[in-house]
DNA sequence: TCTGGGGTCCTATGACTT
DNA sequence: TCTGAAGTCATAGGACCC
């Protein structure tokens, strides 16, 4: 099919960038096709037109896959066990997400130079509003169909956009519109193309929404629009309830908006086998913790809620969180707060299989400066975690670590430590040294 | 079949304040 | 001083999205 093609599921015919009327449709939506698969596919190209999966780890899932590989069933964020079976002839490869986010770079910035109400929702996809760029660019359909042209020939990677009176909609198209292809749904069109769509399609209607849906008899988009109000609101509370309803007549006031600030950053980390040992768990949170206070630093970002989450061999999932009196981007700070959550558990040796840190109420450490400690040696360890952050930009992330965090002296180091010293020594303070990891 | 990791948002609940 | 109502905040859990 080619790029001025458009194709939907049902195979009825659809407007076309020449014949749309996209008249009052400013809002783009851009998606990559297949993204983290494309992207391999550039320095694998003998691989183009057979099935590919990227995802790995022992309990990995699947992150994409090409429509090759999909053709057998295979999904994103299926467990990579049950992708291998449906498809075992499919090449697998292990994430580079270093690749990936260079390649997001590159679309954004060409983004970038069409508008500046771009609104990336994540390395694959943005939202993009183009009123202001119609007297220089063209219609928006137009504009799309450069768009389509320019990520296929600078990036190699095909894209599909949809193009609509508001971000819904758009994105709605974006989706019938896959792989490769775009669609304009006209403004007086809106209606009658949601009013077709199952309701999974509405935003925010997962398997637990659709089927509380189901039980009311619910089916389809029409469905829910000739609902009253009232019963929405009663079955599925007052902000999805109203939010379903306005979407489902196409109302939807949410504007493009470039740079919305992180709300919280978090890491988290699957074992690769269920562990017990509350040593080894306190390592992880010391890792993790380290990891996301590095995050918050390159932000400039401080935060005040520190969330504990642990997920146990059964899969049951569980927060612990505690505020600070001032917020933080320390590493020491963090782990302070998640490993006393953890202890304050009290697991006897339960199996867990997952933990995670995260920092929540997030202000710019710009303008809500970093409370000094009484305890001089808290802030040596502040001294010592900016240098940890400098030596990382100029080594490689992981350079220095806790010395806890070491690997035993059996594994490979890792990056080039040539002519750097054994370990920091942190002035006045209790806490391990900081090592470098040769 | 066996379930990642990074997030956002909403709801319920209980403690606390006014 | 006591009590109840209403509002606010912190916390926990869950659903959802990519």
């Amino acid at each position: 099919m080619s790029r001025e093609q458009v194709a939907r599921a049902d195979g009825r015919p659809l407007r076309t960038a020449a014949t749309a009327d996209d008249e009052g449709c400013p809002i783009l939506h851009v998606d990559m096709d297949a993204f983290y698969a494309s992207v391999e596919l550039r320095t694998r190209p003998q691989l183009r037109g057979t099935p590919v999966i990227v995802g790995g780890g022992e309990r990995g899932v699947v992150l994409s896959a090409t429509y090759e590989a999909r053709r057998y069933g295979v999904r994103a964020a299926m467990p990579m066990g049950r992708a291998r079976r449906l498809c075992p002839q499919a090449t697998i490869i292990t994430p580079d997400h270093a690749s990936y986010a260079d390649a997001s770079r590159g679309i954004m910035e060409l983004f970038a130079a069409i508008t500046p109400l771009v609104e990336p929702l994540s390395l694959d996809e943005a939202f993009l509003d183009v009123s202001g760029a119609r007297r220089l660019l063209g219609r928006p359909a137009a504009i799309a169909a450069m768009i389509r042209n320019q990520v296929a020939d600078e990036q190699q990677i095909t894209c599909s956009v949809g193009v609509a009176q508001t971000k819904f909609v758009a994105k709605l198209a974006s989706s019938a519109a896959k792989p490769d292809g775009m669609l304009v749904i006209a403004a007086a069109d809106t209606v009658g193309f949601l009013h077709s769509l199952p309701v999974a399609a509405l935003w925010g209607v997962g398997p637990k929404t659709a089927e509380a849906l189901a039980r009311l008899g619910l089916n389809t988009v029409a469905d829910v629009a000739h609902t009253p109000r009232s019963t929405l609101l009663r079955a599925l509370g007052q902000a999805q309830g109203a939010l379903l309803h306005d979407l489902s007549w196409g109302r939807d006031t949410r504007r493009v908006v470039p740079h919305v600030p992180d709300k919280s950053i978090g890491a988290e980390e699957t074992f690769s086998r269920d562990v017990d040992d509350p040593a080894v768990i306190h390592r992880e949170i010391l890792r993790l913790s380290d990891r996301v206070a590095a995050r918050l630093r390159a932000s400039a970002a401080v935060g005040r809620t520190v969330t504990l989450k642990i997920r146990f061999a059964d899969f049951t999932t569980i927060t612990r969180s505690r505020s600070l009196p001032n917020p933080t981007d320390s590493g020491r700070d963090v782990y302070g707060v998640a490993a006393q959550l953890f202890d304050a558990l009290g697991l006897d040796r339960a199996r867990i299989r997952l933990v995670g840190v995260r920092v929540e109420g997030l202000a710019d450490s710009a303008v809500t400066p970093v409370q000094l400690h009484l305890d001089p040696a808290a802030d040596d360890w502040r001294e010592a975690e900016l240098a940890v952050d400098r030596a990382s930009a100029r080594f490689g992330a992981g350079i220095v670590r806790p010395a806890t965090l070491l690997p035993p002296p059996n594994e490979a180091p890792v990056g080039d430590t040539s002519g750097i010293p054994d370990h920091i020594p942190i002035r006045g303070t209790s806490e391990p040294p900081l090592t470098f990891n040769r």
